[in-house]
DNA sequence: GACGGGTGCTAAATCGGCTTAGCACGGCTA
DNA sequence: TAGCCGTGCTAAGCCGATTTAGCACCCGTC
């Protein structure tokens, strides 16, 4: 193992001229700095015939940069639902020349800092500090050295002047509202909060924001929730336990939102135990976009999180960001909010 | 944005010491050196006032390492599955100094080729190759260059110099088997797969080892599968349609193994709607261990894919080999096997 | 025939750390 | 008084690239 790999100096040893000449040529300066074309085809021959490939840490040292991106998650980013953002990021990365250190820590302010750290020592060009759920945090000390981006999380700090990426879960709840309304329901139930506007398990955006949507909707059209089940846990058992409960005082042309899908997964065990029929008995609406929504049957209505579009638009503003850095902008720090698009399925009927 | 990082020059001057001496006492090799105490202690507190944290790209360029990782996976690393595996490879990385560079190739040769490429011209210390099920694959060119690991998969080729690091598909298999011979079933119905060694959705290993191993048990056991059901796709409509099949000439006693849990949740949905109860009437086991085994009412009883532990020992065995790479060693490429644990749930009993 | 100007290439510094070789100084021995 | 040795520190080269400044040569001009 580890025969060494071809360097400039081999390649001008190879093509008899110096070092400087082949970077020249190889970098495409070699026009603008009068090397003859014999030379620079004599350069280009050696190096393709030796497999010349740049040493980007090398060039790093010398310019500051690395062609290195970090992404750090709170927790668990591998989990299904995250890897979705972590591929958009990915992707976008490798489209713009970046490679991507992916670090986890789950939770542990201590262990971020480590992360952070050895990201930092290894002159990442930028840093993604990525939440699993929506929520605001706490953004730490050193991400003002460097550029960065809060995805799926906002700065805990009025100070801050870090920018954030998230989705736009107030729209979704409105939008979720809304296709209930379209279809002629008229009687709501919210399983996984509400009915109060401060009837949500602590510390999610996302539940705040998909049941201040809804609530906002059914206003102006001049209703309220025919009920709200708040719930610490938004697990299948849970969805279960407040559908079971939904059921004894079910009335025709009533509809479900759950709050996301796998609360929607036990909703279904429970209407399918009572012997109810979706949709034709209960409509659901969900948000998430579990890959179970499209399992059950009939499939769940339900918004996606845009994981994809979430990774990859922070890869996006974090490019933007570093070629900035050479040509200082005075940019204020913005939340750019990625829409939740409709997945529709079979769980919706037009109640007459 | 962008004050400059503190380096060991700076260390040094406030010290009012030589860049040498700063870092032979900052690398501990101060006494060594016969520096004295107080000029130790002087550049220690200089350091630690300035907040020194060694550039570890600097530290690569002069002696060629990078406590870097590349991590190539063929398709969806990102997946719900497989985000336990690079979860592993992540921990277990950090716990060894090192960070890891993820990257996807959607099973592209040549976007592969590329991202190989890119990680190499970082200068990482190793690669680990890794597939999202198990097969066995081509080993690309260059990485004979470097210490690298095949994860969830085997080398096409023979003359391959690189170790595995694969689930014991195998046992998995037999241990299904047995687990419903000791619970009394003597007539046990194969779904995604079978009846004969030779009736299996072409280029999954899981899928032909699955089948040996239960084969090889049923067959000690003087039996044969009561029934098999081939299938190329195993999703839950698959082992729905699969499943309702069997339903007609269902006897009491008999039972199901799934090839895996998506078709294992078509069989609930199948039975359920015959009127069958899980297991009273039909025992179940599975593998993979799908997070939606957990969520299944009752819960499935499944082989575990020990994702975590296939990447914590692919991690576990590059390090090895890039320590050996200093002194080198012989070694001989090995295939390493890791268990694939059972979750015991609900969805077998036992039968009289 | 010295001088100006263009052409074609290269030496040397730089990035930030590690490492080898060796310098300067004092004390001790011969 | 020269030689030797130990102590405490530093100069300088190196890793692999980029980049600035400038050298050598030739041509044409007055």
């Amino acid at each position: 193992m580890g025969r060494k790999r071809v360097t400039l100096a081999d390649v001008a040893r190879a093509a008899e001229v110096s070092p400087t000449t082949a970077s020249l040529v190889l970098s495409g300066r070699g026009d603008e700095l009068r090397i003859s074309t014999t030379v620079q085809q004599r350069v280009r021959e050696a190096s393709d015939a030796l497999g010349y490939r740049p040493n980007i840490v090398s060039i790093g040292l010398r310019n500051g940069s690395s062609r290195t991106l970090g992404f750090v998650s709170d927790t668990v980013a591998t989990s299904q639902l995250a890897g979705d953002m972590i591929k958009g990021a990915l992707e976008t990365a490798r489209q713009h020349g970046f490679m991507l250190f992916i670090g986890e820590t789950e939770g542990d302010p201590k262990l971020e800092r480590r992360l952070l750290d050895a990201m930092l020592d290894r002159q990442v060009d930028g840093i993604i500090l990525a939440s699993m759920f929506t929520r605001t945090r706490h953004v730490p000390s050193g991400l003002d050295q460097v550029p960065a981006i809060l995805l799926n999380a906002l700065p805990q700090q009025r100070t801050s002047s870090i920018s954030a990426v998230i989705p736009d879960e107030l729209a979704a709840g409105r939008a979720a509202a809304q296709l209930l309304l379209d279809a002629g329901h008229r009687s709501i139930h919210l399983v996984g909060a509400g009915p109060g506007p401060d009837d949500v398990p602590p510390g999610t955006v996302a539940g705040v924001e998909r049941l201040a949507g809804i609530r906002e909707t059914l206003h102006d059209a001049g209703l309220e929730l025919a009920s709200g089940h708040l719930l610490t846990e938004w697990l299948p058992p849970d969805g279960w336990q407040a559908t079971r409960s939904l059921i004894d005082r079910w009335t025709d042309g009533d509809a479900i939102i759950t709050l996301n899908d796998r609360l929607a997964f036990g909703a279904y065990q429970a209407l399918q135990e009572a012997g109810f029929s979706v949709p034709a008995d209960a409509s659901i609406v969900s948000f998430d976009d579990n890959p179970l929504a499209d399992w059950l049957r009939p499939g769940l209505t339900t918004f996606a999180i845009p994981h994809h579009d979430l990774g990859r638009r922070a890869v996006e503003l974090l490019v933007e960001l570093i070629a900035d850095d050479n040509v200082p902008t005075a940019a204020r720090p913005v939340v750019h909010r990625v829409g939740m698009p409709l997945r529709s399925r079979g769980s919706v009927a037009s109640c007459p």
